[in-house]
DNA sequence: CATTTTCAAACAAACGATTGCGCATCAAAT
DNA sequence: ATTTGATGCGCAATCGTTTGTTTGAAAATG
């Protein structure tokens, strides 16, 4: 046990002799200090490693140095990957990163958005909670000037910047890219279309098709939940149809997933006899055997964005602010699952 | 635009013609103040939804209601399940949660632990870095009565809290599981002895062997780095042995990832000619075919018993404190890795 | 009627830092 | 000898709460 006590700007004045005004002045290099005192102050401060009290510093200055961060789960693969995004640019600023989950419930997020203000965090990055529809509960926050940046799920209703991905951008290369491997016929897992990602994924796939000439065939077109045991049973229906694709485009990794079982079960070949892309970029797609092609949204890039966004309007107070929205690139991981040309060529 | 101007305690005594003494009073449900004007300012407080200041109140009070928690990264999958543990335990008792992420730098933690002395958090609950090799950096924290608990990757030189998991333990119910399964020559994947963990679940390994009267073999340890091209490469050796172990332990699932993989292209039937059990429960581990029998180390239990321990010790300052050890017990996932028994029953 | 007890509300001092302003001091310029 | 201008430092207010101590008036007591 060395010293319990907490050593404060007082503690030093007192000690050497000066005051506290003097002491906060040198320890931050005000211009108006002497080296000699400076230096003094700042070896004492130093030696009893002196740590200003957070809470005072930022009471004074109105500014806590620290942006709120909501997401559903914290351990969802892409809100941690975004996370760790904005904490990196959030340090790189000497920014603190405070953490809160809403568990998709929309209770919750309000009670947490609300005990934010005052204080707490200088600015907010949220992505909204599913049973989130319209942003009432943000408007207080808005309005008492707290900056806020809204990603992946965000609200219409709410004008603040937004950091989104083009999903139909996605969607639309993931099935050039299978055009290009040669494939004609190529189907669609979609996953529920009242949900805005899945409509605009299948809208790029679409106009994917359209582009490049071919035939839309409603056929190929499967709607469904995108999880590993409806892929695989989906797997099977194609199977049996006459006519079937060459290759799928899935707008998740996940029925990607069961579909390749089955297709391995039935002695399909992937890629060869049918090829996939699926989308999202799970940890999964280059475990799996064959490998999945697959579309990364680059959900780092997406946190250090927002934190670059919400810096930007916490600090620039003095110019007017305009709310921008930001939509990311997302891009195309090849691996085994749709590299049919390849193959051939070895 | 609403109202800009945040609202203190100060505007509503203004307001009410009182003083902000009474005011904060009538907020906190003090009971020397008259029903009649603790309504008044709650009423007034409500519908001009006050909230009281964070910091104020915070440097008033001494503490922050804020755990601090330092992890190597956040987008582990293990971390971000305990994160999620913590938080949920902190939010229980009103807490919040600064998360700081040291990414395997001693140096980053040293700085990060260092800005957190003085009123940023209450308590702080850390995983080290893969650098750290000493608890010299978290003395001044100790010293300064800053309640810490260490998880998974813990120090010895420091005396404090402490939560673990009982690796030994894990790796002993795994083997017992391929030994209840009917396998005889059990295998092991073992990582790098330098490192704790696995020198742990090697020692399970052996001991369950023994305590079951299985001979050990040398031969049939494989001490590599555990990722799947290893596991891969391995399973090709196993398979040249002329007396080929019928079920492999691997201290985790990425090796027995490759492996089967291996052995699928090798004709080797998984579990009936060789069974496998990892261990740390991997997402990936039920997608993949077939699935994985894995240790699950139960995350979330792990963040939640910490920041228990973490709460009691900010809260209780009056009984003397005496830091403790608490061993978790890992349990057993099994799947179609490792189920002989069913297979053939069925 | 004088004195004590109660109760509600006001006063004021913290918490620990930042910062505008003012007061010295001393050298240089007038 | 006086003004000017740096320079170095101290005073005191301030951020918004919480909380120990007083005050003042009404109620209870003798």
């Amino acid at each position: 046990m060395n010293k319990k006590k907490k050593i404060t700007i007082q503690d030093i004045a007192r000690e050497l002799n000066t005051t506290i005004s003097t002491v906060s002045r040198a320890l931050r290099d005000h211009p108006r200090i002497s080296v000699e005192t400076r230096e003094r102050i700042k070896k004492y401060a130093l030696e009893h490693d002196y740590q200003p009290d957070f809470r005072a510093a930022s009471l004074r200055q109105g500014s806590a140095r620290t942006i709120g961060v909501l997401v559903p789960r914290i351990d969802i693969h892409f809100f941690a990957r975004v996370l760790r995004g904005i904490d990196e640019v959030a340090s790189e600023n000497n920014y603190n990163v405070l953490i809160i989950q809403s568990l998709d419930s929309l209770t919750k997020e309000i009670n947490l958005v609300k005990s934010l203000v005052y204080g707490k965090v200088d600015g907010l990055i949220a992505s909204i909670s599913i049973e989130t529809h319209d942003g009432e509960h943000f408007k207080p926050l808005i309005n008492k000037g707290v900056p806020l940046v809204l990603f992946d799920k965000v609200l219409d209703d709410v004008d603040v910047t937004k950091v989104i991905i083009d999903d139909h951008y996605g969607a639309y290369i993931a099935v050039q890219h299978l055009i290009n491997q040669g494939c004609k016929r190529i189907g669609h897992f979609a996953g529920p279309q009242y949900l805005n990602i899945y409509k605009s994924r299948k809208q790029g796939y679409l106009d994917a098709l359209k582009d490049a000439g071919l035939k839309i065939e409603e056929s190929l077109i499967f709607e469904d939940m995108l999880v590993k045991e409806r892929g695989y049973e989906i797997m099977g229906q194609v199977h049996k149809m006459e006519n079937p694709p060459d290759a799928i485009f899935s707008s998740n990794d996940f029925a990607v997933v069961g579909a390749i079982m089955r297709a391995k079960e039935l002695g399909i070949r992937v890629p060869q006899d049918i090829a996939f892309t699926g989308f999202a970029n799970e940890p999964m797609d280059e475990i799996v055997d064959p490998t999945i092609s697959s579309i990364e949204q680059n959900p780092v890039k997406m946190g250090k964005e927002a934190a670059r966004l919400l810096i930007e309007q916490m600090e620039d107070k003095k110019t007017a602010f305009y709310p921008k929205t930001v939509t990311l690139k997302p891009s195309l991981v090849v691996r085994q699952s749709s590299l049919k040309k390849s193959i051939v060529s070895v």
